[in-house]
Formats: structure tokens, C-alpha cells, sequence
DNA sequence: TCTGGACCTAA
DNA sequence: TAGGTCCAG
């Protein structure tokens, strides 16, 4: 199937979406990107305007794409909200077309906990585990994939089974909040209806859940664009950036530390969610791939001297 | 509220 | 060290 754009109106980068970081269970063999969304391996490649798609074991309208990669999110009119200043400008021109996803809130909460403290190539072998141990297995194009477990395989599975996914310290986590979820006291599709402030409260109640993690899953998979998440690299690039909006000894304390007090972060992140406005999510999003880049990370380090 | 330290592995 | 969270003091 294809799904024709007009980059105009509905500007799309794949390359830039699959490659930002948020998402874990996708990967490039050949000119195709192959992923794991919901019960479907996907198989998607763009060719300039064109999105062409092939889903299995079932075929998909071009709908459940569109959802899964926010088309309908008004891209044009999101970055001339964001667009604040040179910073953003340089990272909008340098990653147009790059889009949040829309993830199945549960998979979204679950790989967030187990991102904690890790890098993303050991965040999506953890992925991968839990898939292989729990998931359901898809023989597609001569390849495996695993569908990601849903909260009862994980919930009734045995802590040392997580455990052996490599999942160290944040198995007992995934395993606590599993069961919460499963005995369906947690309603996490309800929380899109819920505001900001709200959804993210009650996220902060479950085992694992810290205000990033919480930002992450509000901001990915509950349509809460303004949320805005601090990891260690946009506090980064926060204080090298923008290092005047906050007082000289708040960015030499911040900046000289690995970690962040629950204070720390709400400042940065409020500071976020108030300079860009209601789709700061995007902003930060933007942002972020500035961190990964070689040659940025030069600019930002003499920028924060 | 804030601070320090533990926490599992592996790229 | 790595895209933090949790617990004690």
C-alpha cells in the first residue's frame, strides 16, 4: 500500500522519525525499515512523496499508518509555534519532516522504565528480550519478530524470568507495575483524556514511573504534546542554550552533576512547557537529536563556558 | 524539599 | 558511563 504526500502540507521525514530515539523496535535491512506495531510487523520505505507499507500477518489501511506516525498532527503549523529562535530554526531545518509517533501506551510505559539509566542499543536488547521470552513470534520476509508482551504475560511471569532479560534492577519495576496494569487498576488509555497535569500525577504513582519517564509515556503515547521531558541530554542542552533564562549558580550546580533533583527537573521542564507553549513536546523532540550529533556537541560544550 | 548512594549490565 | 528512580537521613 502507499500513502502519497504532499510535503507542502504534510511534511514527513521516515529517516529522521525511526532514527530520533524514541522508538525501539524498529530496524533497517536493506532500503526497508521493519517494526513491530501492535500485532503487525510493518515494512516501510519513502521514496521522496511517496510512503509505501506492506503489514503482517494482516494488511492495514493506510489509517493505521497515518495514526501510528501522526500525519494528522499539523506539522507546518507546529513548528511555527516552536520556532522561537535560531536554536530551534537550526534544528527544524536540519530534521524537517521529523514526527513524534503515536505508541500503544502500555509498550511505550514498559520501555521507558526499562530506559532508565541505559543507552538506546542496550534499551532495545531489553525490548527485544521481553519480546522473545513473551511476545508472540511473526516469521516474516525469512525473518523473526516478536510482538511485545501484553501486561498479563508479564504480569504472571516469574521476576527471575524478567530478569533474564538483562533487565537488571529495573525487572522488580516492570514486574510491580505489570500486575497493577493487569488487575486493571491502572487505566492508562484513560489518561488521554485527562489533562496534563493530572495524567502525569497519576503516572508518578506507578513503580518505576519517575517525572521523566512519566513525561516520555504522556508525551509519545497519550497525545499530551506539552509535555515536555528532561533527560540528561536536554538538561544539556536546556542550560547551554538557553542558560540565561535561568540564574548563573542554578546552571553551574545543574550542569556539574550527572543527575537531577525532582525540583531540577520541574524547573527545566516548566521552563519548556512555558518558552515553546503547547507543543513543546515537539520542540524537545527537535532538540534532542542535537545531542547525538558530533559536531553540535562542540557547539554546545563552548556554549556552556 | 534536598542530597547521597545503590541499583543491573553492557556498549 | 548509559535517555533515572527509589530510599534513607
Amino acid at each position: 500500500m502507499e500513502i502519497q504526500l504532499d510535503q507542502s502540507t504534510t511534511p514527513f521525514d521516515l529517516e529522521h522519525t525511526l532514527r530520533c530515539g524514541q522508538l525501539f523496535q524498529w530496524e533497517k535491512r536493506g532500503d526497508w525499515w521493519y517494526g513491530v506495531v501492535g500485532e503487525m510487523v510493518v515494512k516501510i520505505r519513502q521514496i521522496n512523496d511517496r510512503l509505501v507499507f506492506q503489514t503482517f500477518p494482516e494488511e492495514v489501511d493506510a489509517d493505521f499508518i497515518k495514526n501510528y506516525f501522526r500525519l494528522d498532527d499539523n506539522l507546518p503549523l507546529i513548528l511555527s509555534k516552536i520556532d522561537k529562535d535560531g536554536h530551534v530554526r537550526r534544528a527544524i531545518q536540519r530534521f524537517r519532516g521529523l514526527r513524534i509517533s503515536r505508541q500503544e501506551p502500555w509498550e511505550c510505559l514498559i520501555s521507558y522504565i526499562c530506559a532508565t539509566y541505559k543507552n538506546i542499543p542496550a534499551i532495545k536488547n531489553m525490548i527485544l528480550n521481553l519480546s522473545k521470552r513473551f511476545g508472540e513470534k511473526i516469521n516474516f520476509n525469512s525473518h523473526y519478530f516478536y510482538t511485545f508482551p501484553k501486561p498479563s504475560d508479564l504480569a504472571h511471569a516469574g521476576l527471575e524470568e524478567i530478569k533474564e532479560c538483562k533487565l537488571g534492577f529495573r525487572a522488580e519495576r516492570v514486574l510491580e507495575a505489570s500486575k497493577i496494569v493487569d488487575r486493571g487498576e491502572f487505566n492508562l488509555e484513560g489518561l488521554r483524556k485527562t489533562d496534563y497535569e493530572k495524567a502525569k500525577r497519576e503516572l508518578l504513582s506507578l513503580p518505576g514511573v519517575g517525572q521523566k519517564v512519566a513525561d516520555c509515556v504522556l508525551l509519545f503515547s497519550l497525545d499530551k504534546l506539552e509535555a515536555f521531558p528532561v533527560d540528561i541530554w536536554m538538561k544539556r542542552i536546556i542550560l547551554g542554550f538557553y542558560q540565561n533564562y535561568f540564574g548563573a549558580s542554578f546552571v553551574e550546580r545543574v550542569l556539574g552533576k550527572s543527575s537531577i533533583t525532582p525540583g531540577e527537573y520541574e524547573t527545566i521542564s516548566s521552563f519548556g512547557r512555558r518558552y515553546f507553549g503547547e507543543y513543546a513536546g515537539y520542540a524537545q523532540e527537535y532538540l534532542f537529536p542535537l545531542s547525538r550529533s558530533q559536531g553540535k556537541l562542540v557547539a554546545l560544550d563552548s556554549c556552556n563556558r
